[in-house]
DNA sequence: AGCACA
């Protein structure tokens, strides 16, 4: 009975939105009100008359969803207080960064009860997401945000949420059009990350911004951050 | 109230 009781999940629920915000407004204001936790890989709205008035927001990190629930917990929204919890399923768009997306066919029975994965992604080597994990963290502060608070500079990028066929040839293309690039560098044995580095951190930075959440497929936004040192 | 990805 209690709502609460579902796992975290990189994405949430949210429901008791106002009805009469129109579908892409609706996302797009979702989406820059959520940024400021972490970086967002999808929003999904529907307004069919079961779906209307709620949404679905996709974190790169559970941490960042986390966040979000505790801190935007009945945040008056379009004059509604939202009501947030984490999503009951894994969203589409991370299914397919899984390699474990199934088509709405064999949608049945798919109670599998989640034994041992082989393709671990145990390898977070993402970065001691040190994110406020139990304390309430400074409430939404609007304005600037500084999404990147987790790791300080370096003039090399951790490149995450690639899909398994993206090259260093694909991935170049796009870095190189900005100044200090010097090279792309991925590892065989771990598909869907990659290295970008520069000459400094400043040059890093600036493509970090430029091509944060830049969308590889229209489902694959790339998530950003300065490798650990 | 309502848990999807047209």
């Amino acid at each position: 009975m209690l709502t609460a009781d579902i796992p975290p999940n990189q994405t949430i629920y949210v429901k008791n939105l106002n009805e009469k915000v129109k579908k892409e407004e609706l996302k797009r204001s979702l989406y820059a009100l959520f940024s400021q936790y972490g970086r967002i890989l999808d929003v999904v709205a529907l307004k069919t008359t079961k779906l209307r008035g709620q949404a679905w927001v996709v974190f790169s990190e559970v941490t960042a969803a986390s966040n979000a629930v505790r801190q935007m917990q009945n945040f008056p929204f379009y004059e509604k207080p939202m009501r947030i919890q984490y999503a009951k399923g894994k969203s589409d768009c991370i299914a397919k960064a899984d390699n474990t997306f199934v088509p709405k066919d064999k949608r049945r029975k798919q109670e599998e009860k989640t034994e041992k994965k082989r393709d671990t992604p145990q390898a977070t080597t993402n970065g001691a997401r040190s994110d406020t994990n139990g304390a309430p963290a400074a409430s939404y502060r609007n304005g600037r945000s500084n999404t990147e608070e987790t790791t300080p500079p370096n003039n090399i990028l951790f490149v995450q949420n690639l899909t398994h066929d993206t090259t260093e040839d694909m991935l170049q293309l796009l870095f190189k059009q900005f100044p200090g690039f010097k090279e792309v560098r991925m590892i065989d044995a771990k598909p869907g990350i990659a290295f970008v580095e520069f000459d400094d951190d400043n040059q890093s930075s600036t493509a970090m911004q430029s091509l944060q959440g830049f969308k590889i497929t229209p489902q694959n936004s790339m998530a950003i951050s300065y490798a650990k040192k």
